[in-house]
DNA sequence: CTGTTAGCGCGTTCAA
DNA sequence: TTGAACGCGCTAACAG
């Protein structure tokens, strides 16, 4: 994405103070409170080590005017629980390991936000990583969450590196993969079906009448939710009876400026194509911005249909029909069923939780 | 953000299908590699405990065959470094803190992704929470993160309650605060100048010969970002000798919608407004599309600047001019600077990494 | 309800 | 270059 050429630069400022040092800036400042252990507290309190644990841990165990005492004593010393001993010692973890493609994709983050909320809400932290769709990445990155003793594990992929998959099946931990049902799960699944979603657009596009649907996602190759919904535009083109059109085909880099290319590529290339179903990222959007450029109507000369349903999508000139797939469910049930089987519950084994096609005015 | 009345649903597929549950289910797969410790990998190679130790952490000072010989054992037990044990046995973490707003907001995502990749290169590991905007919040997870003994904490947000600042101080780690330049940094402070920032775009838009000039951001009062954007406004139009006006003065509620309700506002209410200053979230955008719908020329008959540069704005009809932020940069420089001062080093305490100005066609 | 004892798995520090 | 003892700060299990 270059900067557009009518774009002039004003460079208002540009520069690196570093402010006047301040005085304790080396580092030296008092420890007063990350030095303190649960020892320091039992003496201030006057009760042994093991009563400040119950109190903190299970008050119910502990007298009230002992809590009381203890608490105070906590809050005089500035006491904070050391978790990373208490893992150690209870052979427990408290931090669950996510790993999706890019922490920079909003619709990863909208996953993200769904399984911070359910974990927090039961004490639980999150360590999170990206693995730029690398999976050699995503197997460096399993290694070490499983070094920090995560309790559970969620990759936002369904692809992995051998060495990966034993890895997790060797952890004798929850592990979670979303992103799209995958045959083989490792452990537990919690997803839609990106082949469903999208052979359920191109048949609800063929419904209302386009003949030459288009088809654009990221690379298939490398990416298995983009060949899942290739595989389920072309299922569903087949059961439609529309023949399949290769110069109707395409794959892009992500990005709006990748959609508008797109978009002016097949209205070039093969001006009958009356549909465009953009199956990944923000590609839609930018064919939109073309579409407005170039003075083509949107749906009369060609219809846009988008996978993901982003706000902007939502409000655009015109809404663009989408596909809405439940992300942030996605998140808090996956994280939800991690819960379930820490604490020793028949968690759900593989979870689909279907999408829904959202009719607006671009088709 | 309510559904468009336009829009009909489909709902095509809903249901959540327990597949038939796995065999093993109930969750008691082997742990064959999670059990095994650095005492059963050196019993494996027939060496002590703490050449293993060495082997990996610390390789030239073994010899190349016993090496050789560890790091085989290590494969064949499918050993996994135990980093919880490690951390408390050096007092030395690996994890970083990291507290933003919304994890769902990109805008943060992006300086969350250059503070994780600063990191992963030199083997660190992040913590994500988000505080919700909320202060109570942010100090519980400002005490959760101290109790996992991270090294270093990075907060995008400059107001804290006392007892976070307290907690803080307290902790002897590194702490950075971003999102704006705080008037008394706890520690060390990497970001730009929310009001000069604001200021420099007003001014930008005064001498391009816009005289009333309204300016939009989020909640002032509980927004510290928000609040300094408005600052900077008013500086400038004082500087620019413009006057006041209270009516060009406005608050929204995140979202595109938002910015689409606030701008049809303006537009009935002052109809004598010729640039709106859109100086926060999407706001810009949702303006953007009212507009298109409405037939108002932009910078015809209203011209429309944005404060982020996000990259909808970028290739938008017609493109916005907006502030550039070095978010990214933001992200990777507060990294640096917590690795530097992990390491020892004079890192700088303050940075003010400033901003551009990006002209375009919407002004 | 409270205290005591014995580790959790590893790194540090010394000695060999 | 390698090994042995000790302890990091806390929790589990049991005793009182």
């Amino acid at each position: 994405m270059k900067t557009p050429s009518n774009t002039s630069r004003q460079r208002v400022i540009r520069d690196e103070k570093d402010a006047s040092a301040r005085a304790d800036a080396g580092g030296k400042r008092r420890p007063s409170g990350q030095g303190v252990r649960m020892i320091d507290v039992a003496d201030a309190a006057g009760v042994s080590l093991m009563t400040v644990s119950r109190a903190l841990r299970q008050p119910d165990l502990v007298s009230a005017e002992t809590r009381k005492i203890v608490l105070d004593a906590v809050r005089k010393t500035g006491y904070v629980t050391n978790s990373v001993a208490a893992t150690l010692a209870s052979n427990r973890s408290n931090v669950v390991g996510l790993i999706v493609p890019s922490i920079q994709n909003s619709l990863y983050a909208e996953t993200t936000k769904g399984i911070a909320d359910v974990l927090r809400a039961s004490g639980l932290h999150l360590i999170l990583a990206d693995s730029g769709n690398s999976l050699e990445e995503e197997e460096a990155l399993v290694g070490t969450m499983l070094s920090q003793r995560v309790c559970g594990l969620i990759l936002h992929n369904t692809d992995h590196t051998a060495r990966a998959v034993t890895s997790m099946e060797n952890a004798g931990i929850p592990i979670i993969e979303t992103g799209d049902i995958p045959a083989d799960p490792i452990d537990m699944a919690v997803s839609y079906s990106n082949a469903e979603a999208s052979s359920a657009m191109t048949l609800h596009l063929a419904r209302r009448g386009y003949k030459r649907i288009a088809f654009v996602s990221l690379d298939t190759k490398t990416n298995r939710r983009a060949s899942e919904r290739l595989r389920g535009y072309l299922a569903a083109l087949k059961s439609a009876g529309l023949r399949k059109d290769p110069r109707l085909i395409r794959e892009a880099a992500p990005g709006i400026a990748s959609g508008a290319e797109v978009m002016s590529q097949l209205m070039k290339v093969t001006p009958a194509v009356d549909a465009i179903f953009f199956a990944g990222d923000v590609l839609a959007l930018g064919a939109l911005f073309e579409a407005q450029r170039q003075g083509w109507k949107i749906p009369g000369r060609i219809a846009i249909a988008s996978f993901d349903d982003l706000p902007v999508l939502q409000h655009s000139v015109p809404r663009v029909t989408c596909l809405r797939l439940p992300r942030l469910d996605v998140g808090r049930r996956s994280a939800q069923a991690l819960l379930d089987r820490l604490q020793g519950l028949d968690a759900p084994v593989h979870l689909n939780l279907g999408f829904e096609i959202i009719q607006r005015e671009s088709t």
